[in-house]
DNA sequence: TGTTGGTCTATGGTATACCAAAATAAGATG
DNA sequence: CATCTTATTTTGGTATACCATAGACCAACA
């Protein structure tokens, strides 16, 4: 027979699931940072047996999302300002070096896309919606790293950027930062189609750095909380 | 009591040290790349039930030292020449910023180690053994990193640097580059005393270029295999 | 002889039982 | 009332039983 199979097979593992599902949990909010996740709890909210919770809760422990007490208790992780600081300083660079692998590789779709995206922040920024705003951001970023064709890049960055997610939510909410955000992300788009790998690089890591600065304003203002 | 414990409980389980010694044996090339791995067999070799031998090979194909195939198997990695780039030039924008970042903030001590690392290579490069020459390079990138202070920098580049491992054993026996190695450590030492932040970066990434090149020309020759 | 179909085995996925340790609640004691 | 001690409950760690499926082997048939 000449019929080739159209889509993959997929398996998909109650604990894969379950990581899936867990990981939105927590990056939405609906875990509270900081408030312990059990096993058995979350195997009757879930409706699986311990055995895949328990190994999507290590998956999450391994990616961050999830810290494990020294006496072997799970708590949705909380991450300092240190910490956060780390993962900023971190993705900055891996989103440079994406830049710069986009201009040398990326085809003119994925740049224009990338552009579009940003016409639509542009769009969004003036409307009310936080989430619109903020998902449209990620999705800018998102598509730069996948444009480099690196997937291990691809992958790393995800995985900072999911410990990130729930500061860069809280963040975003406040639109003071809006329009110096915009004007970086132009610079950033424009040495993109210039294909000025450099420029794109600088532009990222200065764009990272302001992340860094809002994100020590908003969450842990120098008042004390 | 007064008694503070001394060094911090620890627990270790049986899951975690199956985890570190599959980790050492693939690195190590006792579970050779592209073999399959079964769970009843790690169990029974390292003596415990399937239940931690099944969260350490999890662990580990999250980490990419071990795939799964789309059938639910398990095999050691054996990463392509294409995947191997993707990671090198990952873990170079890494040590880069791992360089920049000790420049402003390792102490004094943490770079006369590193530049005592470099000193041993020296002299051990004169020498006939291959292990002792390649694990003081690992010490020597990996001290680069922790001078760093980013604890999230050192632990991404430690998970990309095991994936990688293996392929730098192989290349480090042939020992036809040590020399070319050597100066360009001695490059960034001299700019990690002087501080030389940008000098440092330059210096690892032209490294880890050359790093490409040899793992290209050794584990996939023109020829073909 | 090559191919097809079926059976048997190997293997991973899941649920569950049991245990040890830690946290919490309860009660006794000064 | 505070505090220490003890019982109870909660929770994670491990082992194991059971199941579904993929893979291997073999036999019957074209």
């Amino acid at each position: 027979m000449n019929l080739e199979s159209p889509n993959k097979i997929k398996r998909d593992l109650l604990a894969d699931q379950a990581t899936g599902e867990l990981r939105r949990m927590i990056v939405q909010g609906a875990l509270p940072p900081g408030g312990q996740v059990t096993e058995r709890e979350l195997s009757s909210l879930l409706g699986a047996s311990r055995t895949p919770i328990r190994e999507a809760v290590r998956a999450l422990a391994l990616e961050g999302l999830i810290t494990l007490s020294s006496t072997g208790r799970y708590f949705v992780a909380n991450p300092s300002e240190h910490e956060l600081h780390d993962m900023l300083r971190v993705i900055g660079v891996l989103e440079g070096l994406a830049g710069r692998l986009a201009c040398a590789v990326a085809d003119a779709n994925s740049l224009e896309a990338i552009a579009r995206l940003q016409e639509d922040m542009r769009r969004i920024a003036e409307g009310q919606s936080h989430l619109d705003y903020f998902e449209t951001n990620i999705a800018f970023h998102r598509a730069i790293v996948a444009a480099s064709g690196n997937r291990v890049l691809f992958e790393t960055h995800k995985a900072l950027n999911d410990r990130l997610y729930r500061a860069r939510y809280v963040c975003s909410t406040k639109a003071t930062n809006r329009q110096r955000a915009l004007e970086e992300h132009d610079a950033v788009v424009t040495a993109l189609v210039a294909r000025d790998g450099d420029g794109v690089e600088r532009a990222l890591r200065g764009h990272m750095g302001q992340a860094e600065k809002n994100i020590s304003e908003t969450l842990f203002p120098p008042s004390g909380n």
